[in-house]
DNA sequence: GTGCGTCAGTTGAACTCTCAACCACCTGCA
DNA sequence: TGCAGGTGGTTGAGAGTTCAACTGACGCAC
């Protein structure tokens, strides 16, 4: 039982600004995107997942990996965004334990006409207070930090 | 209506980070506090946040600003709080229509006993992958975002 | 081919958060 | 002095999230 070794001055600063950072940012986008179409930012990402796709769909533990999100989590917006005809579940063809979530033509419009105000609004609540080196900097750290919480994160697959 | 700036390969790799990020790392950090002591990492900063004012209490108003939150928010985990024994609201001498939250003694003790496995976590979790020069750039480019949210947020207020 | 451990996904209950409505109090101003 | 508007805070209902328990299906071992 050593003394545990305290933040000095600039973790302190940025463990702050993260956890700041982290309830306000999603607060002020999911804002938008609900003025906009009543849809959170997490039903957005999961159907942006979708569409970034081939084919449209995913089986359901791959989107849940992309949305850093649990399962359980998943499974109860999708059942969400199907009431609303957004989604669509389908069985996996060579394995009867997957099931595969398709994004509907319905989903794809409603992504399409909130994709311009949402980005907008990336940049103006976030991007827009960085300069190019900032947002490669921020970039860099980033992935370091999810690398550090999942080792094979998928956004460390493609660079 | 111009066409929307769709974001560039690091702008996306900063952004798709920071999402990430910001389910992974409060999840982590909740499990570590949840399995310690029951408690959220919400509840912890809460009582946190007390810890470090004079006197041990603050407004309801300033508690709420010092964890980003909203104050309905604040309310109920307050609320919740209280009934552990950890926390107790108090009238305003001065202004019948202020509420302050004074951390009890049995909450301090409680924080006292988290906080070494707390920072520890966080330092697993997030600042061990991390360099030096890498923190500095961190909590610069942090609170350069913390900023564009909240252009008087009281971690701008010392530095 | 039967049995057992694992994997993919779902569900319901408990808990948390958000939103809007509300109350009490303070302030300024006529 | 009295009332209009703003401030600080609480509450309840509804939406969302988590956790643990559960179902089926795969796959390998014998």
């Amino acid at each position: 039982m050593t003394e545990p070794r305290w933040l000095n001055a600039d973790e302190r600063r940025a463990w702050l600004a993260l956890l700041s950072i982290n309830t306000m940012l999603p607060a002020a986008l999911d804002t938008q995107l609900h003025a906009a179409g009543k849809v959170s930012l997490f039903d957005y990402n999961v159907m942006a997942m979708l569409s970034e796709a081939e084919g449209r769909f995913l089986p359901m533990s791959e989107l849940a990996a992309r949305t850093s999100s649990s399962l359980s989590r998943l499974s109860h917006v999708v059942t969400k965004l199907e009431k609303r005809g957004w989604l669509e579940r389908r069985p996996h063809p060579g394995d009867a334990r997957v099931t595969t979530a398709h994004l509907a033509d319905a989903g794809m419009a409603t992504l399409v006409a909130l994709a311009p105000g949402h980005v907008e609004a990336v940049r103006v609540k976030f991007l827009d207070a960085l300069t190019e080196r900032d947002v490669a900097d921020l970039a860099r750290i980033g992935e370091k930090i999810v690398a550090r919480l999942d080792d094979d994160h998928w956004i460390l697959r493609e660079s």
